[in-house]
DNA sequence: AAATAATTTGAAAAGGGTTACCATAAAGGA
DNA sequence: TCCTTTATGGTAACCCTTTTCAAATTATTT
């Protein structure tokens, strides 16, 4: 059984097939009356035009890539969401790819999105280094960074103000009272980083001194963060206060300081990044930053297509788009017991 | 600036389009050297082939189209990434679509998705009905349908079996000797609603009585669970242990147990479906029934894909894929604290 | 009524690959 | 030497839609 084709169509109908594209396309200077006639035919075969051939001809696939981390981590997918509405909202399809968190497989993920014809990217990973934005460049498809700063020219990016929102956490902390405040690292991002510098500016600021045990890291699996604050609350009963790279994290150190006997926050604060969607669920509803990922996946999409929409991407300046967080205060923590050092 | 197509790297290397053509597509009778020599052009002038056009010509996108109802959701996530990583590894793109439980939604991504071109459809979602069944299978695309059973012939599905599950776990609480169990029933969709058959049909078996208000309906919002679960037990305390039909239910019914001072498990004993990443990562790490996810994607793109290699569909013969749950037993649950009735 | 403008329609070419078929060159066998 | 094979490259048709440009029709103006 053929495919049903637009020249089917019309001569069906006894009309040419530009005409029969007009109608498709809702272009103007088509009699009311032909229109009619040709949308009863297009039904009554199920004709659906050939994506293929229009892409081809018309040079676009309205495709958009998104590369993400890890779709099942609840700060992407959320993100993901963002683009995937917005995109459908002004006609364009995603692609979505996992990177893992590792560069190759980021880059892989690049090719293939190219050679699938995509008309821009969307990309939410990777600390970039130069070698990597130059290969991004000669491409010549436009794309946006998501949560993760690059002051180029050209280059887009969508981020939070993390270093304002970092600093903000450790701020409030210290306003309770604490002093021996641990933090745990996350995986080398930009938003990690950025928390992590204002973490040790704040510190500084206020004259607290940051032992070299208040700082471990948290590689990507999920217990890791239990793990970890398991060991360090072992050893050192002086810290009060223990800040999460992310919300995830913040789980996994509740659950090490539960299983120690702790109270949250009477023994310990805890404090996390995000605002995951479970975390005012939790049984101490988690203290945190909110961090607005669907908003990011909005506004990047939104600025991916409003670049598209435009002849010459070259004529196109670059936008940063920074994003506001917010402190979400909830019961995870409160003044440490008693006066440490 | 034109676009490179094959034909300039024809003409470039001195040979045909055809030769081009084969050494892209990896077939036999090409020298070693002129291949060495024309995929050093195609690097130099970073040529990549024109998907659409080959497309046309092959009338196949390799792209998959899917539709879950909420990527959000940690258990549609994880059966995702099944999806889009068994997917890359055959080659084949996907594109996501959230039906937001609606039946409506859905269909409107389907058409969408048709007319997109997709090769084949893997559909996680919608309470079928006979008028979107046959509108199915009338477009004459390959599908699969993802936790959702509908024997029909030319119909392929993949499902764990939630009836034996949910039976396990009304077995497992009533072993304990739980008698007043209420269910949180989840939304109108095929594992929802087995579970809850299972649980009718267990506490019959055992001569338990279903008060009316053992059974709860929470929607899709994640605060229900928890407000429904408040009221249910500052009603009726004779009830000993609370089903979620999910883990985000379960989490919910925590919260409202621990704000009404009651203790997980010696007053009230909680289990949830699913096994979602947190699960185990919860203050009380949480008792549950461990559905293949990601098993669950990675099954029903392999078979639509093996659908897609014959080359007729109706020769195809529908098959159910059936897999196998798992009871996870951590420490949410535990005997009742009094005999009641 | 003629001239002009606006609307409606169509023919042919283009877009970039793949494929079927054909042509040639080199190698091997009678 | 001549005829098959085998290996390799070339040609032209085709996939289906949009685009360009021009022609035909209808409406409006003078």
């Amino acid at each position: 059984m053929k495919r049903v084709t637009i020249k089917d169509i019309s001569k069906i109908a006894g009309v040419s097939p530009k005409t029969v594209s007009r109608i498709i396309n809702n272009e103007i200077y088509v009699k009311e009356e032909t229109k009619k006639k040709v949308l009863e035919i297009i039904k009554n075969y199920n004709y659906v035009p050939n994506i293929a051939a229009r892409s081809l001809v018309i040079n676009r696939t309205n495709t958009l890539g998104l590369i993400v981390p890890n779709l099942e981590n609840p700060f992407y997918s959320r993100l993901s969401r963002g683009v995937i509405q917005t995109a459908e909202q002004n006609n364009y399809s995603v692609i979505v790819c996992e990177s893992k968190f590792d560069r190759e497989i980021g880059e892989k993920y690049l090719r293939m999105l190219i050679e699938r014809g995509v008309d821009g990217l969307l990309i939410a990973t990777l600390d970039l280094d130069n070698i990597f934005i130059n290969k991004l460049l000669s491409i010549k498809k436009p794309f946006v960074l998501l949560t993760c700063r690059l002051d180029m020219p050209g280059i887009n990016y969508v981020i939070a103000d993390d270093f304002k929102a970092g600093s903000e956490v450790v701020e409030y902390l210290i306003k309770l009272g604490h002093k021996n405040i641990a933090f745990l690292k996350g995986p080398d991002v930009y938003s990690s980083n950025e928390r992590f510098m204002a973490y040790k500016a704040i510190m500084e600021k206020h004259g607290l001194k940051i032992k070299d045990y208040f700082i471990t890291e948290a590689a990507l699996d999920k217990k890791d963060a239990y793990k970890i604050t398991l060991g360090l609350l072992k050893e050192h009963r002086d810290i009060t206060a223990i800040i999460g790279n992310n919300d995830y994290a913040a789980i996994g150190i509740i659950k090490a300081v539960n299983e120690l006997n702790l109270k949250i926050p009477e023994d310990i604060s805890v404090i996390g990044y995000d605002d995951i969607d479970i975390a005012e669920l939790l049984a101490v509803p988690l203290t945190t930053i909110h961090y607005p990922k669907y908003t990011c996946g909005v506004a990047a999409t939104q600025r991916l297509i409003s670049i598209l929409k435009k002849d010459n991407i070259d004529k196109v300046k670059s936008k940063k788009i920074i994003l506001e967080t917010s402190f979400i205060e909830r019961n995870s923590c409160g003044p440490p017991k008693k006066i440490s050092n």
